[in-house]
DNA sequence: GTTGCTTAACTAATGGTATTAGTTTAAACT
DNA sequence: AGTTTAAACTAATACCATTAGTTAAGCAAC
């Protein structure tokens, strides 16, 4: 019936990604995603290898794009405002991303070699921004948990719908990082 | 073959969550737990509404025994010691029972009820360990989302194996919530 | 252009999953 | 003891991912 529909590994993260925004994680079935791209389901293993790669790919895609939110909310600040700023971009890309940040939690997979890196990137862009706080070097390992914790804990639980109450989250983000702020000197000794 | 097994709710929900906690949420299947409970899978109809309901049942069974590890942890403790005492508790009990926790974090169904009200003394917990804090009402609420998801997060990157570093998690944690706590004026306004 | 290789699509089949319908029979209750 | 209730069952359906093997499109070389 169809000829050469022209697949490619990008074509296909791309639509996993839009299927994951608006389904959910759950949602990304190869059979959902052969049907949206035109194609039986075993076509998709000439491209990918399976549910498990494809997960992978995501997760790499899904912290590139999580990267560049929080890089580019961040550029050109510094001090407190720097942070403030990241984590908005972070929350802004969870919220707008539901699907796809959540597959950048995927198991980091000791083993898979780009999803490490990009997950450092993200990691060094958090350590970049708390570097003006002079912190001990034991310290910044601590504050940037402390800083990830924070930024996860509200993504995930705003997007679990966790906070029932109509209270502009993106306030309660910035009070906390705030606080934690202004007692970071915790992370000094 | 089988006689009567004597199922219950009870004995089913335990052992669903003993899967989850050994091979994870995705590892609860009807199939699986019925083969551990020595009966076949449309047996477990006779006693729960299919694999929805036993996800909520989990999630009321986890948000009980999340309740009451964070409560047996601070009683008797006030001011920080009790928020940090809590903290521990949360995370322990997510470190032991990292299938249960994740199903607590289940889509809060605004239609379950039992399920709600568990997770309304979980909350009121947290509030009860902030109010000495002296808050403002609004601060108050975005005091608690600040705490619930600093807990939330460290429980679930620490999970997730987000935290490749062998450095303390807890001793990241108790930093955190004490920075958090010396800036807690921030929710004062 | 024809030939031939590569590979993107396919069909068919397997095994796993949840779920429903209908049946048997054990246990509990009069 | 006889009746009722419900806990187990078998059988069947409809998804899902995945593998094996097949067809045919598109491209490169002649």
């Amino acid at each position: 019936m169809s000829p050469r529909v022209g697949l490619d590994r990008d074509k296909i993260v791309i639509e996993a990604a839009q299927i994951a925004d608006e389904y959910g994680m759950e949602g990304v079935t190869l059979a959902a995603l052969a049907a949206r791209l035109g194609v039986r389901p075993p076509s998709l293993y000439n491209h990918i290898n399976g549910q498990a790669e494809l997960r992978s790919l995501l997760a790499v895609y899904g912290l590139k794009q999580l990267y560049e939110a929080m890089s580019s909310a961040s550029r050109g600040l510094s001090g407190s405002e720097a942070v403030l700023a990241m984590g908005k971009g972070y929350a802004e890309f969870a919220k707008k991303h539901p699907g796809l940040y959540e597959m950048t939690l995927e198991a980091p997979d000791a083993n898979n070699a780009e999803l490490n890196e990009e997950a450092g990137y993200v990691l060094k862009l958090i350590i970049s921004v708390l570097a003006p706080y002079k912190l001990s070097d034991e310290g910044e390992l601590h504050a940037v948990r402390g800083l990830r914790s924070i930024l996860h804990g509200f993504a995930s639980l705003e997007q679990k719908g966790g906070f029932g109450i109509p209270l502009d989250v993106s306030v309660s983000l910035s009070a906390t990082i705030h606080a934690f702020l202004a007692g970071i000197d915790r992370f000094r000794e």
